[in-house]
DNA sequence: ATATCCTACAACCAAATGGTTGTAGATCAG
DNA sequence: CTGATCTACAACCATTTGGTTGTAGGATAT
């Protein structure tokens, strides 16, 4: 495997964020209406800091952003994040279309 | 969080299993074309048993399927994974747009 | 001024993950 | 038949993950 070891990473981290239910439940509600970290954290049955680490790894993967607004760090959803996951799926779709395609082609031959 | 265990762990695990850049080479792979285990396993720099347990992990995620072919074990893509996880990515893209359009919308009025 | 709220972060823990080596059973080739 | 190949699986190991509690500091409200 030859490949871009820094965007490589940067897609683990992604689908990483992804693969865990609360956190996309936090995606969720972010993308809808503002949230502080502490309003998010009421609405799980875990600690706040557990939160924090969820959110912490929703950010370094760009799925969300925070932002500082006096003793509250507001969390908001973060398109970047999800448009490249679906880039990404869109691409292996591509793989998917051509196999067809040159079976169709095969086919046609005969 | 009052969500459908069931799918929300199948979730789990099928972006869990895109969370790696050798699973998602194999998916990539076994897409264009056939590969017995031990030929995938050929292309990494890692164990026969490692790239066996990618794939189980792939195979559990609905994005490989494998099939006994004498003494070689077949794998090949499976479009129910990647269609699902399409799906998925494609419902938060419609919380962006409905956020997008209620914003319009308060426009609008003013 | 002081108590409360919100956040950050460290330290710790159990379980899962991603890797290894080794063993054993099928299947195939000569 | 024998040896080589392919696979399955167990046992083990280091690291990461997802959770906890506790401590400390900055912002807010009374």
């Amino acid at each position: 495997m030859v490949v871009d070891q820094h965007s490589e990473t940067e897609i683990d981290r992604l689908f990483q964020a992804f693969s865990d239910a609360t956190r996309r439940d936090i995606v969720r509600r972010v993308t809808v209406g503002e949230y502080s970290v502490s309003g998010l954290a009421a609405l799980y049955a875990m600690s706040f800091a557990a939160v924090q680490k969820h959110v912490a790894v929703l950010e370094r993967a760009s799925l969300v952003t925070k932002e500082k607004r006096g003793r509250e760090q507001i969390v908001r959803g973060n398109h970047d994040g999800l448009q490249k996951a679906r880039q990404l799926l869109d691409e292996y779709e591509a793989i998917w279309r051509q196999r067809v395609d040159r079976i169709a082609d095969i086919l046609a031959e005969k």
